[in-house]
DNA sequence: CAATGATATATAGCTTGCTATGCAAACTGG
DNA sequence: CCAGTTTGCATAGCAAGCTATATATCATTG
């Protein structure tokens, strides 16, 4: 039988991803923002200050993906690196001012996103689609 | 109320897609393909000398970014790009003997990323898993 | 304490996305 | 028929992923 891509959650999950970030692109480039610093922001906004290890623990990219976001969110003054007096190996990422700002506008357009998307769900639907999203990523995270 | 990524459909979707397609790459490496690549092929195996137009159509990319995909599968002898006696403007993309060749083992690993990802899932919380993705590429769609 | 190993970051090089442009060929309405 | 539009493709330039390597600092252990 061919494999048809209509029936693979592989390439779902692809196109499906792709429209989201193309999505959440368009509502936040107002703000100046892309998909990856949203998601680097949304780590400290929660806790400011956090080592580049700690935000490629929490993100789970990997440390060349979270260096090279990090380097267009200072060229973008978003954050700043500052050196960790415990720890010559290490920066601390703190946000800037600029930044911060950015916390109540740029979460409205993601939750309007995700609304978009799931518009037609009921509440339960949407539990058990996040629900099945997290078990496909525990699945494929032991493997 | 914080955003909570892992309350967050495209936060989710975004790390699924990742995992799928690291997955993906790494069983079909061997292969010397790589995932949008092993995507196009799925469309002409499906039906060879497609024109570049309907490759995007089909798989809902931009035109941009098959063209460069095209030109990088060309590279690597995956395909031939033919002029189109009808038409001056389209080429038809045809598969070379190689690409052809790999289709059974390509599939097989697509399956088997497929698999490893919903082992856990039931026959029917597969169903509604694909289901839930489809609606939410059709609302994303539309708007 | 020196050698060895582990950790934190940076950099190079690649793929796959995207938007924005440019250009040539084909089509169409006056 | 031809001016203007549409269509098909290529290219430039950027973001964000990844792997693989390099380097510096820290930790451990013999």
């Amino acid at each position: 039988m061919a494999f048809q891509k209509e029936r693979s959650a592989g390439y779902l999950a692809n196109q499906m991803a792709r429209l989201f970030a193309k999505g959440l692109h368009e509502r936040i480039r107002p703000l100046g923002l892309a998909p990856a610093q949203f998601m680097t922001l949304l780590a400290l906004w929660d806790e400011d200050g956090l080592a580049q290890s700690e935000l490629v623990r929490r993100l789970d990219v990997e440390q060349a993906t979270m260096a090279n976001t990090l380097t267009r969110m200072e060229r973008d003054g978003l954050i700043e690196r500052r050196a960790n007096p415990d720890d010559g190996r290490s920066q601390a990422i703190h946000l800037t001012p600029r930044a911060k700002a950015l916390r109540d506008p740029a979460t409205t357009a993601a939750r309007a996103q995700n609304e978009t998307a799931l518009a037609e769900f009921t509440d339960e639907e949407r539990q058990t689609f996040l629900a099945l999203m997290r078990r496909a990523i525990a699945a494929m995270h032991k493997d």
